[in-house]
DNA sequence: CGCCAGTTTGACCAAGATCAACGCAAGTGG
DNA sequence: CCACTTGCGTTGATCTTGGTCAAACTGGCG
């Protein structure tokens, strides 16, 4: 399941936001050092498992730095990717006892593991985390609503905008996006192949929409008209 | 949202599968009961809209009979259904303030209506029950991942088996299912095209794998033969 | 009976998959 | 330092799946 549970990083992302007041009111940066508390830091080798479909799910993850990789392979070899997760991001928050994913690291990256009794413990102290929790799990499912309409009714150009667009602003990047996943990944993402990915950027190459300096940059020259791809 | 909040029908299933002394002790009994009392009843006739696109999202609701489809229309007419729900299960428990689907019934039906601002005093009440509807949004995003790779990897007739088994396993129907849906919500669940899914059907027929006395009715003349689609 | 909405079937077409080279940069070993 | 390999990425030719367009069929209903 991926950036399901993306609670440490929106507690951060509020603490930013918030005054000091509305901190000590909310009493989120005590929870966010109780979440530091409970936490052990793993680093993680380019393509190494941090954990494997099956594996019992006793914790979950937060993305320090670098990518990780939410995958799932099938029987017949395809391989689905469920999402990635950049720093901040959390995942592996499945509660259903075993993986349905496995999680691997795109590059080198470094991960931080909270065990679930703990977390439940923490959740029992202060029942608003919960609700909390769950809105941000609401999100998420909003955001795997919006992957299921790209993946059901779109065509292999939408998908590939939507993906840049994501990137984008997801690393708040405007002028271009470092790519740190292989084609492959990106296909198997967006359910399509390599080979397809590789033209509809070559195209937008082409139309001078995007400009690829290496295989891992991408630059926008005209954002609007991937924006405008991305509606139909 | 699709079925991202079946709260109560899970705590329906633990009360028929628990003991009283269970109960007692979880006290899901009495929850259940205030959830009745915040609720109000409400008949729906045949496509009628239960609540739109860009309503503003202030409770959630939960089947009592009938077949609830949840949806959204796209900006170029095409129509993504996010899924339907039977009986139990419950839909509409959008936090983000507004509608991003709307919900038609499929035939007449029948819903409960629970009031937002009652159902989080009820929670502020009950911690525990925080955690319970936490974990059933996660189990519901789990739903939602397996129908990401439904939709990104999955062949037209992988689709419209997984399909069939997916609606016998939630109405617990063996020997056949009802299906109360049209070919053309069928169609906009899948990602497919109403002729897709009647060729797989006819295909499946002929193969002697399914028959299909009527269009709303699909009987099982070889399950396995079903489930063998299902993986590849 | 004729109409209407939904379903089914067929003929054709196009988007994207598959198969096959080729390019290119980063190792690797002589 | 230079062949040689290896892993990606890119491009082209061809094929398949599923979409599109069109027509026929079915069952209910005024």
């Amino acid at each position: 399941m991926f950036r399901q549970f993306d609670a440490s990083d929106r507690i951060d992302d509020t603490a930013r936001a918030g005054t000091a007041a509305q901190l000590a009111r909310s009493g989120q940066l005590a929870l966010l050092a109780a979440l530091e508390a409970i936490g052990s830091r793993r680093g993680v080798a380019r393509d190494e498992e941090i954990y494997a479909e099956t594996d019992p799910a006793d914790c979950w993850f937060k993305v320090v730095s670098g990518t990780v990789r939410i995958s799932k392979l099938l029987a017949d070899g395809r391989r689905h990717i469920a999402g990635f997760c950049f720093a901040g991001d959390c995942f592996g928050l499945d509660t259903t006892g075993e993986r349905v994913f496995s999680a691997e690291a795109v590059g080198d990256a470094v991960v931080m593991r909270y065990p679930h009794t703990a977390t439940e413990r923490l959740i029992d102290e202060r029942p608003a985390l919960a609700r909390h929790l769950c809105e941000i799990t609401l999100r998420d499912l909003a955001q795997a609503q919006g992957r299921l309409l790209l993946l059901g009714r779109m065509t292999a150009p939408e998908r590939v905008a939507h993906f840049l667009i994501e990137l984008a602003d997801r690393r708040d990047a405007v002028r271009g996006v470092d790519v740190p996943m292989s084609r492959s990944d990106i296909a198997d993402y967006l359910g399509l192949t390599i080979e397809t990915v590789c033209r509809v950027l070559s195209g937008f190459r082409r139309d001078g929409t995007i400009a690829i300096p290496n295989p891992h940059r991408i630059e926008f020259r005209n954002r609007a008209a991937i924006e405008a791809v991305c509606e139909g």
